[in-house]
DNA sequence: CATATTCGTGCAAATTCCTGCAGGAAGCAG
DNA sequence: CTGCTTCCTGCAGGAATTTGCACGAATATG
């Protein structure tokens, strides 16, 4: 990655996220913290940023409110897509589904990683069109504003010419006897169809959607290849899962 | 290889990847390293492109600074946006091209126009997510990530199951002899494809793209149905326009 | 106050860049 | 055909840049 990029994207995500925080950044990029200090140090002299203890922030601070409840609100997304990521190989083909928690996944896919990702949310799309090196694919079809993903029969076919090696499936609902659920049949049976066309299937789940329901079933407990949860989630909540036979990963 | 294909090619990488990497493209050439130097160093000379530690960037690398491109597209473009908007009717079926100016199509359509609207460009749908009643409709495929469409032999398949009534061709230049032209052959021949699946198509154009060529010709003068552009241009800079036998519309 | 990060600087290794030069191919005049 | 010029290409080696590591200083945290 040629170091002018990496300014950029350093730029770009303190744009986005209000903040940039040196070690993350080194883990994303897989460089050593002492580069991107150089970098942060650099950027401070020609008054791009600010450099602080830990990292940097924006010169100007435009809504900082906003900026600090981006930074502290979606802490466990983060988490949950940082290992997501990190579950991605090189050279592999990650099917994304629509979602927040997803767009996490592409937001903390690290800069260096040459991989196909696979989506049909145009929202995942505009995450990656700054990965230097990540080819997109993107599913067409008829959208839904609602969650903003294609879906009809032409995305149906577009996903069964795709063989993904995983696929990370945004629920809305998880349930020890109910499985993985969501509020739309259409949207669930092209999940469903996905999944049928990816090798594994992980699901990220906040902690508010454990034990809870939806009208339409994607897939049972065991349908998927693992089940990954924030860490801070107590053992109890999680034994009828692991009873039911799910593998669980902590982020 | 002759040296000024081997910087068309240079280009073409480069707008295609948004970035290019000395080593990597003396590997993929089989010459050695300093030949390719030596070209990106004439052609930094050119203002072709940015030279940087590595390899080279694109010139005006996309901003991504949203305010800056907002402010870009200011009154002028929000023109013929406003007007392109008002050509489509109820019911029918719309196909925008990706580009600042069709985003601007999108974003001023009229909020109780039942239509629907196809395009191969994530941001389109993005202005269309709040839309109440448009039918929205994605072309899928290989996404070009510095223009943000999808290409590709599925774009094409999908385009070809389409047949819209009215198509928003974007290009980056216009010329009475050369026509409408793009940087990207991939680009052109895909937008071409989209024009022969319409009924119709029209073409907005701001000042600074007329009496301009680009590498790759979509469609002569004569091969689409309009041209907009705003009222402010001279007569005398139309004047050719109109002689290659196009409807010319001021908004 | 103690401990753990984080920071800055010096330094060495690796990579990339530039300059000058030589060999070879293409074009051209005699 | 020969000799000349011109252009392109690769190579050598020295300069410049970048990167990671080590170690002591500075800063945050409890």
């Amino acid at each position: 990655m040629l170091t002018s990029q990496r300014k950029a994207l350093i730029l770009d995500r303190l744009r986005r996220d209000g903040q940039v925080i040196a070690k993350a950044l080194a883990d994303d990029l897989s460089l050593s913290e002492d580069t991107i200090r150089r970098d942060l140090r650099e950027m401070a002299a020609e008054k791009l940023l600010k450099r602080v203890h830990g990292g940097a922030l924006p010169l100007s601070p435009d809504l900082p409110d906003f900026s600090a409840r981006q930074a502290v609100s979606s802490e466990e997304k983060r988490r949950l897509g940082a290992f997501a990521a990190g579950m991605i190989k090189s050279g592999q083909t990650a099917f994304l589904d629509g979602g927040t928690t997803n767009a996490e996944i592409a937001r903390r896919l690290p800069k260096d990683l040459a991989v196909t990702i696979v989506t049909h949310s145009p929202t995942i799309t505009g995450e990656l069109e700054h990965h230097p090196v990540a080819e997109v694919i993107l599913i067409g079809g008829k959208l839904y504003k609602h969650s903003m993903v294609a879906t009809g029969a032409a995305a149906m076919a577009a996903i069964a010419s795709i063989r993904a090696d995983i696929f990370f499936l945004g629920v809305t609902a998880i349930h020890p006897a109910h499985g993985f659920s969501t509020g739309d049949f259409e949207e669930a049976a092209i999940k469903r169809h996905i999944a049928q066309c990816s090798a594994e299937t992980y699901v990220l789940a906040t902690a508010e959607k454990l034990d809870a329901a939806s009208p339409c079933q994607i897939l049972p407990i065991k349908g998927v290849s693992g089940l990954i949860v924030p860490s801070d989630i107590p053992e109890e909540r999680l034994a009828p899962y692991r009873n039911a036979g799910v593998p669980i990963f902590l982020a």
